[in-house]
DNA sequence: CATAGGCGGTGCAAAAAAAGCAACGCGGCC
DNA sequence: GGCCGCGTTGCTTTTTTTGCACCGCCTATG
């Protein structure tokens, strides 16, 4: 969209800081993008930069006119899916942000599945925690988030919500195997392995060991599930995940437990978009198709009734 | 705002309906226009216009478009709002569509109060029936409506409602004026005028007439509630009116009696916006004056409590 | 049935807008 | 103090947009 050509180059000087580097970035020479937002300064009637030493940064009118422009922008990309919608077209983009959990099964899945359907929808995928996926919202950079347990929640709406236990991953001869239910002390006394401070599930895993005496002390502390998942067979330590994040693999190499419900509180898998948003038709779809697939999970997990086509 | 020149074109093209009237009315040549039109088109990927025998006409992908363009219209304006506020400088346009009940007393007095707070702030009002507020709406024309008995209310906001009985309007020599309470079908026996069809009382008075055995048979029928009221002067006619349209004359030549509830339900006068809406500072200010006034008149009607300034 | 008038669309030259280039003044920084 | 990078400005060049004349098409009308 052409006509929207000045509030990409705002959104350019914004994010780097300073004109001749924005200009650089959006090839232009600095002096023709300086008379630009000089130009749209004068029309809108405020300063959008103050110019500081060294550079230039947005003042709180910019603030406000960047947040109209991703606004805009997310308006007339639903606007454009709407109308392809109407002739008949089923194409469009599906901008989601999700934590980390979904990746390896439920996500992959349901692209796939709704893809079979609408093979003209593409789909971009970021993984994110929870604080920067409601960030991601807010800024119109994507059209849906899935996390784990979100942190503040506003200008965020809840479209879907299940619960998730905190679930123990270990090798299949680690001693605990044998208890029929894990206790959250017993995980603490093991040698244990655990997600970095911005997830939701060290969050968990932190609210629910101040009440007892034991200390959280991971020997391993990462931000990669993956790496979780695949360290408890190395060292028979204990993991965490929710378990949508896990499936059983045929070859037994490591085995899952819930912990207590009475240790740790269940979590929340959240289903969310920018409040009052009105998404475009592929997003809107596949947020209801998500919706119905996370009641399916919560009630029946992975062996859920496969949905008819 | 320059960037948004083409879509003030498309609109233009939209209300008359032809490339080359809309050129004429925007000072360009109708190749110019046509042109811009079939570059925008191209680059949105689908055509706006129907080319029909004549002239163009609207697509449904150009109603859409129409609207979003209206949407952010209205959004950018909200932000400049937003910055003048933030900047102290409280200036603004309040635009509201309401009823004629509201325009004798209500509305000029609120409006002059406001204004005495912010002279900054510009108004303008339109007289609209029910149905055409509520489109007023819907098209981003304007920010707030107040509105005797809306119609449709899909995309209408409540922000403030307050009931209104009947009232019946008449001379004080007239024969109802002795008794304590107004029945409908004392009215329907004498003389009556009434607004027409699109009128919320009107309105009223079909629905409750329908119920008994008398039909509405007004000797007057017009679209002015001023000359309902002037005109019970000179016949000894029966008008209707709702309360905050009328106040007692000093010189007593008129005098109200509200229409007994058994009879006619009563109406609701609601004050509200378009659904989802963030209005501009000066507007949702107002409209939070308004939504006060209107709670008082409920409660005191027009010898209400002054409000502390 | 012909033709006059309106319509949207197009080729080309003129005009206007935007961009590039080079230089200036200004403030931090080694 | 010299240097570097910043935003900004005067002037020229390039690109974009517009106006003008004209085309083919359809419709209404005498």
């Amino acid at each position: 969209m052409k006509h929207l050509q000045t509030f990409r180059l705002i959104e350019a000087v914004a994010r780097t800081g300073s004109m001749r580097k924005a200009a650089e970035d959006m090839n232009l020479t600095a002096s023709a993008l300086n008379r630009r937002i000089n130009r749209f300064e004068e029309e809108f009637g405020f300063e959008l930069f103050e110019r500081v030493p060294g550079g230039v940064r947005l003042n709180p009118a910019g603030e406000l006119m960047l947040h109209h422009y991703r606004a805009t922008l997310s308006d007339l990309a639903r606007v454009q899916s709407q109308v392809a919608d109407l002739s008949g077209e089923r194409r469009g983009h599906v901008s989601i942000a999700c934590s980390q959990a979904l990746v390896p099964y439920f996500l992959p899945e349901q692209i796939a599945r709704y893809r079979k359907d609408h093979p003209g929808v593409t789909f971009s995928v970021k993984v994110r925690d929870r604080t920067q996926a409601e960030q991601e919202l807010a800024s119109y950079a994507t059209d849906l988030a899935l996390v784990f347990e979100p942190v503040y929640l506003v200008d965020f709406e809840v479209l879907q919500i299940i619960p998730q236990p905190l679930t123990a991953i270990m090798a299949p001869d680690h001693p605990l195997n044998a208890k029929k239910e894990i206790r959250l002390r017993d995980c603490l006394d093991s040698v244990h392995v655990a997600p970095s401070l911005q997830y939701g599930v060290r969050h968990l895993l932190d609210f629910a060991s101040r009440t007892g005496s034991r200390r959280l002390a991971p020997v391993l502390e990462t931000d990669s599930f993956d790496l979780i998942r695949h360290y408890a067979r190395h060292e028979r330590a204990i993991g965490f995940q929710i378990p949508i994040g896990l499936k059983e693999p045929t070859d037994g190499s490591v085995v899952f437990r819930p912990v207590s419900e009475r240790d740790v509180p269940m979590g929340s898998l959240i289903l969310g978009q920018m409040r009052g948003r009105t998404l475009p038709v592929a997003s809107a779809r596949f947020a209801l198709q998500l919706a119905a697939a996370l009641t399916d999970f919560a009630a029946h997990g992975w062996d859920g009734p496969p949905r008819p086509a």
